[in-house]
DNA sequence: AAAATTACTGAACACTGTTCATTTTGTCAA
DNA sequence: TTGACAAAATGAACAGTGTTCAGTAATTTT
């Protein structure tokens, strides 16, 4: 069975050599302007050659989104030194926004873009979606266990402090604030993300 | 000049032609599908001719946005009816997020789509945007007169509300909720507006 | 060494936005 | 009405896109 176990890895090899080009051409460039021709180029394979380990295009973004949410699970972890709830709930909030900030592709392969979106709802189970929110999930839950929010479903206050977030963020990155000053809108963000934690975290 | 005035009603009627046979392919079609090509044929004029109209497809996505942006204008005035102010908030919230709900298409051009927010960006003024902001920031300004918030930042606090309500609706359209059966993804999203309305109204 | 299997290629198909030389249509003075 | 000019419209061409598949090359098995 040597030679078929070989070839897995091999395989494998292939994909990973497929998806570190993808997710390269995908950081660097203009992400909309990534192509299958370009990723082809890269590995020095003809075009073809992807189609023999992706159905196709947005396979391969979905991947990407894949590994995008797992460097943000990683990130997210960083809440665990804070202890006090609310503190730690804050603390995310401001991990998620500087994420997106400071990873714009990542977070539209995550969040935004439409091709991921539709591979998401063809998929029985959205793993990495599911494990981020759950982890953001027991946060809400310590502090709805400490008094915090006038609610008792998590769910609904998860939701809420998961749009409010995300809400913020997209519109910044897809220039829905050009009302503000470019460089007045990273404070504008921060402050009504103050707003939001100060008015809804009042025991 | 009755010459010039006839060609200059004529151009107008070209522009309108082909923005209302735009809108009717964005609305019906796939709206990632829509193409100069297509527009063209529903007009019966030439790929060509659209150019001597529009500079490209992203103005005409611009132009698009506006009428979306006037239709939102419209219904967002439905909130004059109701006189006392976080009443009139919460109901300009469920507006909004029906809004995106019933005309995802609109909804796209205003908030969601990069083409239009690349053109937002090089207008010197988001004329669309503002307005429909700035009738918001009144009702906020209202909410804060009559004690309701714990800042008086009317700006975060109308930032933060546009953040909530974009965000929810965002994750909604670009098939984010994947983890909620489809059936009950409307109800989750209007109880965490619930929550989001309960906590920060808070007097 | 020959046969069978697997891997890879690249031309082809049907699209896309955009440009521009060429043709058609409209206007106006003689 | 005719000829000259200007304006409007055309559609082929360019450079790109995702995807397929008959044909070739390399590898493995007999």
């Amino acid at each position: 069975m040597s030679i078929k176990d070989r070839k897995d890895r091999d395989r494998e090899k292939m994909k990973k050599l497929i998806l570190d080009a993808s997710l390269k051409l995908f950081i660097s460039e203009d992400y909309s302007r990534i192509s299958m021709r370009k990723i082809a180029e890269k590995i020095e394979y003809s075009p073809g050659t992807i189609y023999l380990y992706f159905k196709n295009k947005d396979e391969i973004l979905y991947e990407l989104h894949n590994m995008a949410f797992d460097k943000f699970y990683r990130e997210q972890q960083k809440v665990n030194s804070i202890k006090e709830p609310f503190e730690k709930l804050r603390e995310h909030g401001k991990i998620y926004i500087n994420f997106a900030i400071n990873n714009p592709e990542y977070y539209e392969l995550m969040f935004i873009m439409n091709a991921t979106g539709i591979e998401i709802e063809k998929k029985s189970n959205w793993y990495a979606g599911k494990r981020t929110f759950e982890f953001l999930m027991q946060n809400i839950q310590e502090c709805l266990d400490n008094g915090y929010f006038k609610s008792h479903d998590v769910f609904s206050a998860s939701m809420a402090m998961w749009s409010f977030v995300h809400g913020i963020v997209s519109l910044y990155l897809r220039k829905r604030m050009a009302m503000i000053p470019s460089e007045n809108q990273k404070d504008v963000m921060f402050a009504a993300y103050e707003f939001f934690m100060i008015n809804t975290g009042k025991k």
